[in-house]
DNA sequence: GAAGTCACG
DNA sequence: GACGTACGTGACTTCG
């Protein structure tokens, strides 16, 4: 049978508020009332699992002061002093409560919380429901009949007609009369002065009714009560409207939606963690199953509020860092965020750390500040080393989610401290892995985009130029309010995104191919790979002189000094001075000086400048491989390694490819005799080599599975030359000059093929390209196939997926510019192959160093990712025995999760240099 | 900060 | 009839 509790959260209030200590949480804000309160509901959601416990509730909250009673007594509550300043600010929060249990919170502009329950106690009796009144209300005992009962969480106890009746001396259905009767003092409700409950349910138990006992006054014996009664009848009939309660209102909502559907963990976790109301947490983690994954979909996320800067925590002693990381331990999840002197996370040192349990409820822990200027005061904060043994037992707790955006910068800093950082979350691989394509995935662009906040700008903070301070140096209410609102702002967008993954279908790239990946970047990033700094300097200056040399050749040629490395006053010398035919010129006036154009002037036999062209490519080469390589990297060796430490961004290619920053070692030259000498000065500690394993036409195995080609299957299968067999194909024969055009083709389908384009880069006509795609087309079916299916599917969709289900957004599919679609088209013909590509070298990645542990190899590291290569550094002992490993698993690392139908091979060798190990 | 150029897969 | 021509990156130089 439907029982209906209908909780009277207002009476609930004053009666906590006047029972409990003045509690405060801690932000320092009263909440007495609401842990009462809290409490309440606990013990209610306990009745749940009763045989006769709730199937629907309620709480009833008055709205307003003003009500119909007052439109018939303007003195009705009027005497109330007001409620006490510290209960004020508890009243919303009730409202938070309720919402944390999930339970429906009724209030009625006009009508007090007592009506209300007793138009929702009436109509759910006369459906045959049964009703419990959660209230000690003695207003509400006039509800009292067969299938209703009251309940006082308080004292424990069931309230039925017999209770009224002891105290009263009256059944309930009486009870308004005796109300009116004595009156109340606190309401204001009249009543008839010297009439108490004894001689009110006496009056009424002879008389009747009120009005009985009004009737028999002037026959009763003379005395105060006799004229009381008689001269104050209308005040009694006045009580007796303001006590009845009045239920001629439609429900505000239909009782059917009061029903119970369990109370979700998540909102709840939250609101107690809010207001650090731990022997609640506790018990709810006694009770839950999984303290880890939480279903956040229920999280309320439409009402978080604005980001709150001033009521974020500066954590300055020890007592209040054991409070905020035994929170985080019982809620079972925070977000954090490092505060560090810099960018480059393998040289930063750590200034604070930052975490928020639930939006809004965050601190900052300085560890550092105080600056370099050791004349300025130091401001007062925990011991560095007790705050980070006292974090190292959050972070490194096993049941506790560490939640970050882009936590590998905060896993090297951390990690270079002695903290690990497990189990995690990465709010910048989830917007990667949702969102890929449609924007950015900077914390402060996903801030405007998903919050319509403006994250506090780093500038803002430390300011720019030569004005600019170090983090260190900030005054702890400002860094607080920046640091505090990261980790808040990251929370925020673990919320949003945590249920999206299941629901948008990307759980699995994201927990199989990206998550796994960040400790293994970062721990690589941390390695570094040695340079030889003297073999970089001596290239430089050989490098430096053949420039000079060519500058002056150059400038001669063109009969007068001109700065060669500026494309506008070479176009000029070119083909205005020197009379050169053929120069376009861009869309910004300028001529092109780019490499085809130039090779086309030196190949040109008559060409006047056939000579300087030639010269301006070896000094355009040697001036690219000074800059960029042998004089940058000499500036990138950490002096505290000596070694280069890049950055990998996991998140800067749409494809899902790494990029690599500061420096980029995915294009250190190889192509060139002149560039390769560069990959030599890349070298392996003493006693140590390199080893370089790459996959071998990954891209074009993963095409011939994807579209099907039995062709290319096959050739792939048997090992053969995969451009020599193109070859063949389309012409016929297999020669240098076929082989290289097959190699082309090849190229110019995983890319998204144009007549036009391979009509460029074969130098035949637009006619001849179209009729050799028509050939390629025909001898590997599948092909075309592939591409018509793919762009069909990306038109639709908007997006593209690889075999691991990583999604690529096109938005610009359908642009209603011709090229922005067609350049769209042509992206997302590659994106499936190139993102396949980059799924299966970063799983190779992540499941490497377990691999090697387990094979006895701990020695072997893992240094760069170069797409498709994988860089270690090795004892020179132990290279037999790791090549197997490395290979198995890269050839392997598809599986199980995708059964290729194409073997990947893999192609190892060492040396002494990266140049070598080729 | 944009444009041009060029290093890599 | 104009447009622009292969996918994905990052770094450096010049110049306004």
């Amino acid at each position: 049978m439907p029982h209906l509790y209908l909780v009277d959260g207002s009476g609930y209030i004053f009666r906590a508020y006047h029972r409990l200590p003045p509690l405060t949480n801690v932000h320092g804000e009263p909440v007495g009332a609401v842990y009462g309160y809290t409490t309440m509901l606990w013990k209610l959601a306990d009745e749940l699992h009763k045989a006769d416990g709730p199937t629907h509730m309620a709480v009833i909250l008055d709205k307003s002061s003003h009500t119909f009673r007052n439109e018939l007594y303007d003195k009705y509550k009027a005497q109330r002093p007001p409620p006490p300043e510290d209960l004020v600010p508890q009243f919303p929060m009730i409202r938070d409560a309720t919402r944390a249990f999930s339970l429906p919170c009724i209030e009625t502009e006009g009508l007090e919380a007592d009506d209300i329950i007793a138009c929702y106690a009436k109509a759910a009796l006369a459906q045959g429901w049964l009703v419990t009144i959660v209230s000690s209300d003695k207003d509400l005992m006039q509800l009292i009949e067969p299938g209703l009962d009251m309940y006082d969480t308080m004292n424990n106890r069931r309230l039925g007609a017999e209770h009224v009746q002891e105290k009263f001396g009256v059944g309930p259905e009486r009870l308004g009369d005796v109300l009116a009767l004595m009156g109340d003092s606190v309401d204001n409700v009249p009543g008839v002065t010297g009439v108490g409950p004894k001689t009110a349910s006496k009056l009424i138990n002879e008389h009747g009714d009120l009005e009985g006992v009004l009737a028999a006054a002037p026959s009763m014996k003379p005395g105060k009560l006799r004229d009381n009664l008689i001269e104050q009848a209308d005040m009694a009939r006045l009580s007796r409207v303001l006590v009845e309660l009045k239920c001629d209102v439609p429900l505000p909502e239909p009782l059917d939606d009061l029903e119970l559907k369990g109370i979700p963990e998540a909102p709840l976790r939250a609101f107690l963690a809010h207001h650090g109301f731990k022997s609640l947490l506790a018990k709810l983690s006694a009770v839950a199953d999984t303290p880890v994954e939480v279903p956040v979909s229920t999280v309320p996320q439409e009402e978080d509020p604005p980001c709150d800067h001033d009521g974020y925590e500066t954590v300055v002693d020890e007592a209040a860092l054991d409070r905020w990381i035994t929170i985080a331990k019982h809620q079972g999840w925070v977000a954090i965020d490092t505060e560090t002197t810099g960018v480059d996370a393998t040289r930063a040192e750590l200034v604070g750390v930052s975490m928020a349990l639930h939006p809004n409820l965050a601190c900052y822990i300085p560890l550092a500040h105080g600056g370099t200027d050791m004349f300025a005061e130091v401001p007062v904060q925990i011991d560095r080393t007790t705050a980070l043994a006292k974090l190292k037992t959050l972070f490194e707790d096993p049941s506790v989610l560490k939640i970050g955006h882009n936590l590998k910068y905060d896993m090297i800093v951390l990690g270079r401290a002695g903290l690990d950082v497990a189990p995690f979350d990465d709010t910048i691989l989830m917007s990667f892995d949702l969102d890929a394509g449609l924007h950015g995935h900077g914390m402060d662009e996903l801030a405007a985009t998903h919050l319509s906040h403006s994250c506090i700008a780093f500038k803002d903070v430390v300011g720019t130029g030569k004005n600019q301070r170090g983090f260190a140096e900030i005054d702890l209410k400002t860094a607080t309010r920046y640091a505090a609102e990261d980790a808040d702002v990251t929370l925020r967008f673990w919320r949003r995104f945590k249920p999206r993954l299941p629901a948008e279908q990307v759980t699995r790239v994201y927990e199989m191919v990206d998550r796994p990946l960040v400790p293994v970047i970062a721990q690589m990033e941390r390695h570094g790979i040695k340079v030889d700094a003297a073999k970089l300097a001596q290239l430089s200056t050989e490098f430096a002189h053949q420039m000079g040399a060519l500058e002056v050749e150059i400038h001669a040629l063109a009969g007068g000094a001109f700065t060669i490395g500026s494309p506008k006053q070479l176009g000029d010398v070119l083909f205005e001075r020197m009379g050169i035919k053929g120069g376009r010129k861009g869309k910004s006036g300028v001529y092109s000086t780019d490499v085809n154009e130039l090779e086309r002037i030196a190949a040109d036999k008559d060409s006047p400048g056939k000579d300087i062209a030639r010269k301006v490519l070896d000094w355009r080469q040697l001036s690219k491989l000074k800059s960029t390589y042998t004089d940058a990297l000499q500036a990138q060796i950490n002096p505290a390694t000596g070694r280069v430490h890049t950055s990998y961004s996991l998140t800067g290619a749409q494809t899902g490819r790494l990029s690599s920053t500061d420096p980029n070692l995915q294009n250190i030259p190889i192509r060139t005799e002149v560039g390769r000498q560069i990959r030599d000065a890349f070298v392996a500690e003493e006693g140590n080599v390199l080893l370089a394993a790459d996959y071998s036409q990954i891209e074009l195995r993963l095409a011939a599975h994807m579209a099907d080609v039995p062709a290319l299957r096959d050739a792939f299968a048997r090992g053969d030359d995969i451009h020599s067999l193109t070859a063949q194909e389309l012409f016929g024969e297999v020669n240098r000059d076929t082989r290289g055009r097959a190699k082309t083709i090849n190229f110019a389908i995983l890319y998204g093929i144009s007549r036009w384009g391979l009509a460029g880069r074969l130098d035949v006509t637009a006619e001849e390209a179209q009729a050799m795609i028509d050939r390629y087309f025909e001898r590997f079916p599948g092909i075309n196939n592939y591409i018509v299916q793919t762009i069909e599917t990306v038109r639709e969709k908007g997006c593209t997926t690889t075999l691991f289900g990583r999604k690529t957004h096109f938005p610009r599919i359908r642009s209603k510019i011709q090229h922005e679609r067609q350049g769209a088209e042509r992206a997302a013909i590659n994106a499936p192959i190139q993102g396949t590509s980059a799924d299966i070298i970063k799983r190779a990645m992540a499941r490497m160093g377990p691999a090697l542990i387990e094979a006895g190899l701990p020695n072997v590291r893992m240094l760069l990712q170069v797409h498709d290569e994988l860089v270690f550094e090795l004892p020179e002992g132990d290279v037999e025995a790791a090549r197997p490993v490395i290979e198995r698993v890269m050839a392997t690392a598809a599986e199980p999760a995708v059964m290729l139908s194409v073997p990947l091979g893999i192609e190892i060798g060492t040396g002494k240099s990266w140049g070598t190990a080729h």
